[in-house]
DNA sequence: GTGAAAGCGCTAACAT
DNA sequence: ATGTTAGCGCTTTCAC
């Protein structure tokens, strides 16, 4: 910095104000400045403002899974954001299957020292959660966490609409793929219950982790049965891929032979060979608004915890339709 | 880090080694300072440490596209390496349509004085890249840049290997929708065009972007043409579901009326109704081979960059046959 | 708009 | 095995 500034013939304080659009500086010398550092190769020492100023500018960011697109569009919607804030990302990855990674790269944020954190599909209990109170700022997207802001969506509607769908077109077994239950991913399994006793109908609950393959060896034996569902309603997209694959590998046909009914809206949903009836989450207005909601925090952490609530939609395509005559 | 200095009854200086298994403090007075620091919550600050420390166990990441699965395999295997290493990740992501944004990854990073970056998946031309020497020791991965380092695989035989299988099985008209021709990514493309030409073919290259649906408007017309192809090899995964998905939007048929051959074995080939040949790019092994090499130079900086090179393999599934009859 | 100077919370070299 | 202390490269007063 010091260098920059001697070829650019100004103090060091004014080459440190020009970097962050500060107060203080002439248009044209901070042009100069910048233009100066462009030409040297000047790239500020992060680590080092980090650890001088309090306030800074950068974010957390974990995200559960790499290996479900749902996440990325979360955090496309997220970069939006940054981009438009002037935030920079401190990003870390968690894993299905691993509150050890989980955990990890929670404590990763916090050796980080970002004041505010987005994490996307936190899986550890509520109680573990609680854990990081003081420690790390939490802005929980798509999971409600007591204590901690949150942006949400509405997973019973979610639920509701899509069980709703199926039993507006004559569906009365309908089988429900849910997830593990866990802490603040209750939801959709409820609004399922709920639907399906509103209907009169019995709720059929098979509880399913996350991928693709492990909904294929699920649902495979629920197609084998003689009284088998006529429509199955997946806890997220990967899971029912994973049905559509049991469908395809018994000969048997979507939507004639059985509608299914999956959650997320990813883009593996929409090819014309799936063409998958979903309930769209919003991801990316979802990861758009933690991020405002973030930077709120970040320039005044008072209040109490806020929770934003998103409304998912139905998006009907071609995996579902009237249940086979009987 | 005072605070547990003062509650451990040590020294500060001693609280700093215990945690990083330094040489020179006794196995019990680490485990009281570690028991010490769990119970007021402490985490060290990494900011501070990277600050005060020349030679910090931080490693760099970049990915491309968080949309395409194989850059998770790849981080899968860095991070497989990073915790045998004890190493932590800086992670920045890029995106397949905006060199902007890779450029601010890129300089993010360079922002953040890590000593190595594993950067999978650079889509910017060699010579933009060779801006970077001095500023960012960069381990490339999957593709080659001259003067850095880079774990990449065998592009043109994979492509041979790929076509071949074509060939073998009878195919002569064989198309390759190829990816828009960026420096360090044209082996798959000469790879094919080699192999047509050895058979005595002449080789049909369409330029296709990454995506799925721009794959699929893009082998649309070659399936109406009358003369078309009896079998499509494409410059990745992502692309090949395109290819299927166009195939099946006209109650065409895989193998049966088109072989189809991707590239990468993602795990979204693998599922029944997909099933798709293609070549396996072996991604999480290059993650982890990258990890590595990163770690060898953050040790030892001087050298020649290192270029190694992993073989793939063809992964024979179901959407390859012999071509229709004619 | 400038220049000096006090940290930020650690690490690492040196003492003991 | 433990204590002491000078930085790391910035940000942020504060008096000019």
């Amino acid at each position: 910095m010091a260098d920059v500034a001697r070829e650019a013939g100004v103090s060091l304080a004014l080459v440190s104000l020009a970097f962050r659009d500060a107060y203080g500086v002439s248009k044209s010398t901070r042009a100069r400045i910048l233009a100066t550092a462009e030409e040297m190769g000047y790239q500020p020492n992060r680590v080092a403002a980090r650890l001088a100023s309090k306030t800074d500018r950068t974010l957390g960011v974990f995200l559960l899974d790499l290996h479900n697109e749902v996440f990325a569009d979360m955090f496309d919607g997220m970069r939006d954001g940054a981009r438009e804030n002037g935030r920079e990302f401190v990003l870390t990855v968690g894993s299905v299957n691993s509150g050890e990674l989980e955990r990890h790269a929670l404590d990763s944020l916090v050796r980080a020292r970002v004041d505010v954190a987005i994490a996307a599909g936190l899986l550890l209990p509520d109680a573990e959660l609680a854990g990081y109170r003081g420690r790390l700022r939490l802005v929980s997207v798509a999971r409600a966490v007591p204590g901690f802001d949150a942006v949400v969506s509405d997973n019973v509607h979610g639920a509701t609409i899509a069980v709703e769908h199926l039993i507006s077109l004559g569906h009365r077994r309908i089988v429900h793929l849910a997830s593990p239950p866990t802490d603040g991913y209750l939801g959709r399994r409820q609004g399922y219950i709920r639907a399906m006793e509103k209907a009169g109908l019995a709720p059929h609950l098979v509880t399913c982790g996350y991928s693709r393959t492990e909904a294929l060896e699920l649902a495979g034996p629920l197609l084998d049965k003689p009284e088998r569902p006529t429509a199955i309603f997946t806890h997220n997209d990967q899971t029912a891929l994973g049905v559509l694959d049991a469908v395809h590998a018994r000969g048997l046909r979507v939507p004639e032979d059985l509608s299914v009914v999956g959650y997320d809206n990813t883009s593996a949903t929409k090819p014309p060979g799936i063409d998958l009836t979903t309930v769209d989450l919003h991801p990316f207005d979802l990861g758009r608004r933690a991020e405002d909601l973030a930077v709120q925090r970040s320039e005044d952490p008072s209040g109490e915890p806020v929770v934003e609530t998103f409304t998912p939609s139905l998006v009907v395509r071609a995996s579902t339709a009237a249940p086979p005559a009987l």
